[in-house]
DNA sequence: GCCATCGCCTTTACAAAGTAAGTTTAAGAT
DNA sequence: ATCTTAAACTTACTTTGTAAAGGCGATGGC
């Protein structure tokens, strides 16, 4: 095994790849860099990823937007056999009210984002269309339905919920990250900002206050 | 002017590289062939960012970001005065009510986004922290406390809302990027997704309801 | 008029990145 | 034993960002 068959996979390669883009940034993930965290030569990942690079950043974020599997920091307790893990969070028939439903996604999926921030960028651009990503959408749409709303109220009802979570993580990433060339100062022309100062956000309280206006107005205007 | 001194300034290069991006993508940008594209060696852009690639990006941003400024499709015509150009929008002292000032504001600010939404990647991890971030920040704080709202939930309002903009252009983009690898298919198991089939979503419209959704709610909430 | 200086751009060069192409090794199948 | 194939290695080429130094024209002081 000291030469070749180093006992690499998809699974593994995407791990470190996640590891690598935590705990460097994004552009920090070179493929000579992932080979090293491997123990292998760059060009052995890409058996596992003929397509490229850009077929590695596609699994990245597949990994991380797909709900149905356990987050990555659960190193299965040694010798279970780990393909097929126990039934999976709400999935089976969730008979939860549907706010609690959305919720839960909400903040799991949120979650997810805020771990890996790192890798946001890889997520802009991608089309959901995995069968996780529907199987989601799906749900959502189900507990809308439930909520009583119509055809078309569905749909952006759902839009918005995923536009919110999205944009939260966006949100709390964007004020946390590395200040500018040139932070402007906050002198007298931003009274209110100079009023508040900054004592710390709590970017979760935030996040479960804003979800539930938004479902609150969801409910009011569609429903 | 054959060799040296052509014309080049900060403003013409983001310019220019603002219509690569939109054209080619943001991988698609290289300082060559924005050179290129100003006529000009690529080594002259460092004369202008001298901290480099990061700078232009930064700059892009702010250039984008920048509600302040008059969108870039906007060549003034021919022999105009460039830098006092008309007091803009909805600054000086905006005496409409606070909840047309705000859908006023998400209205330009998502129209910004998805022009460039090449650039999007860019923004994700960039504080906001400029100064034409701050003036509207303030003037979010300033509609939210005319609104009614208390400290808290003026902070947390304006949260809210400037992720639902930025997470729906993201919605958005996402909805239209190119396919995964793998598009699952609409089987028996997404009754609802396959029900509503794809009638080519008005974004324009998901959008306004969506933010009027959020906006009562928020009233709801917090006023 | 002349020369020093400075702003703006070019030239040259290099290290790092992605990856195409071909090779080697280990393990099964016939 | 020989053939096949999967998995990893080796080599090498292209593209990219950018450091370093040089050239050229305008400008201001004498």
């Amino acid at each position: 095994m000291s030469r070749n068959n180093a006992g690499l996979s998809a699974g593994r390669i995407i791990t470190e790849a996640l590891k690598i883009i935590d705990g460097r940034g994004l552009s920090g993930l070179t493929m000579r860099r992932l080979g090293d965290a491997l123990q292998v030569e760059a060009m052995a990942i890409y058996h596992h990823f003929p397509l490229g690079k850009d077929q590695l950043y596609a699994a990245i974020v597949e990994h991380i937007t797909d709900t149905t599997r356990p987050v990555d920091g659960d190193a299965p307790a040694a010798g279970a056999a780990e393909e097929e893990a126990a039934p999976r969070d709400e999935e089976p028939g969730d008979d939860r009210p549907w706010q609690e439903r959305l919720r839960s996604w909400a903040e799991e999926y949120r979650a997810r984002l805020l771990r890996h921030s790192g890798a946001l960028p890889l997520i802009v651009h991608r089309k959901p269309d995995s069968a996780s990503a529907l199987r989601s959408l799906e749900a959502h749409y189900a507990a809308f339905e439930e909520a009583g709303l119509d055809r078309d109220a569905i749909a952006r009802a759902a839009a918005a919920l995923d536009a919110y979570v999205t944009g939260a993580v966006i949100h709390q990433v964007r004020a946390e990250g590395r200040p500018g060339p040139a932070p402007a100062s906050l002198d007298a022309r931003h009274p209110h900002l100079a009023e508040l100062g900054d004592p710390a956000p709590d970017y979760d309280a935030w996040f479960l206050d804003g979800l539930e206006a938004l479902l609150a107005g969801l409910r009011l205007r569609f429903g």
